[in-house]
DNA sequence: ATTATCTATAGATCTATAGATAATGC
DNA sequence: ATTATCTATAGATCTATAGATAATGC
């Protein structure tokens, strides 16, 4: 496992030693999550936390260093996560072949299918960052790798775009696939289309979106 | 000034009866608004908000009855500025004789201007309701009344729909459009294409997207 | 004479530690 | 013999109140 600054130093998780300490910190972890959404971070106190996992304060503090710590781990989860997603999109041995509307239609799929895992912690990560705004520049850095690569990914199949402004174009469209991916997980938007038409239609409609902002050629 | 329960009840904030009372309570607010959006709920304690308010806590208290009901203040004071908005858009006389295609381009107008005006007041809001669970439920009302207002405006100009099913169509723009708005305030999302774009440009692509999305017809 | 403000602090709540006990796996 | 767990609580921090003082406007 490859340690970062994120879980080391001074924010660190002990590295279970025992399969025991492993599932304890799972259990402090989802209860967490739970929590965060349930009644905020302000309603997530240690005590609480270490009840809900069926643990105690002090095994808490035997796994993380303190509170922090354990938001931030929370954070490391889900942005483990991402980065798991990004490195599958970023394979170009995967798109080789692939026209515009191929990479546009793989990428969404990726995106959906990444969204049904996800649940809670996405939520929770987004909170404790709302709340700990020195993990924002982290978080910026990954959405910012992820989509500079797949705007290169576009921007070699620039022959087929119509829009007069390609590479405007491509950025608005990332832009667009990130603000309707937000749309579809955010639970306090239920019984919105966007959230509740089944991932065919999702996909369907997505893809007319990207295709029209990028006056997409039709030469397939 | 309608009274509503946010404000009155159990979460009251007094009426000023002095304009040096009125002015307290605006730099309380503001002050809040600035210290959630920096350091998250928790760091915005009633003692750091009166200071930074150049105000004090017995005076914090003579204002507001307990330190949640200076988060629902600020909660309401931006939710007030989105009901004025959802006011002007569903003024029926406004929109006499647009077409769809102007009532889309009307409607994205009346946002950007209400966004130039935003700033902080929406994330801090946001933050208050993510740690305020309790009212998410009115923020969603508020949303679902406006929403469906957009919806029988735009359906009622349904012929000027090529899509095949109007009104799926019309939701998924409705909600399309809140995401991109969203996308265009998110502060996290500073240099991405949408966020950066001038408002001129982020009308003719939302339009576009739209009118996309709904297969408008062309025939004006 | 009513409204607004301040300082000082009691009381509540939460974090984090100490220290003792139980479980694991070599 | 090392790792994980627990209970009890010291110490820190924050909310909210009490009570005294200052400003406002009729």
């Amino acid at each position: 496992m490859s340690e970062n600054r994120w879980i080391s130093d001074l924010h660190w998780r002990r590295d279970s030693q025992q399969s025991r300490g492993e599932r304890t910190q799972n259990a402090l972890l989802d209860a967490a999550e739970n929590l965060i959404v349930e009644k905020g971070l302000d309603g997530a106190t240690v005590a609480e936390i270490a009840r809900r996992a069926g643990s105690s304060i002090g095994s808490f503090y035997h796994h993380f260093k303190d509170r922090k710590a354990l938001f931030y781990a929370v954070f490391h989860r889900m942005t483990r996560s991402i980065e798991d997603l990004n490195q599958q999109v970023a394979d170009d041995e995967r798109w080789k072949d692939a026209s515009l509307r191929d990479l546009l239609e793989g990428f969404i799929e990726l995106r959906l299918h990444q969204l049904r895992a996800g649940g809670a912690s996405k939520l929770a990560a987004a909170l404790v960052m709302a709340n700990h705004p020195e993990l924002k520049s982290h978080m910026a850095d990954i959405k910012r790798t992820a989509n500079l690569k797949l705007l290169t990914m576009i921007l070699d199949r620039k022959a087929e775009i119509g829009h007069p402004d390609p590479e405007f174009a491509a950025r608005f469209v990332i832009d667009q696939l990130s603000a309707i991916f937000y749309a579809r997980s955010d639970p306090y938007q239920r019984q919105s289309a966007i959230a509740e038409c089944d991932d065919g239609v999702f996909k369907a409609e997505v893809l007319k979106l990207a295709t029209s902002l990028l006056g997409l050629r039709r030469d397939r």
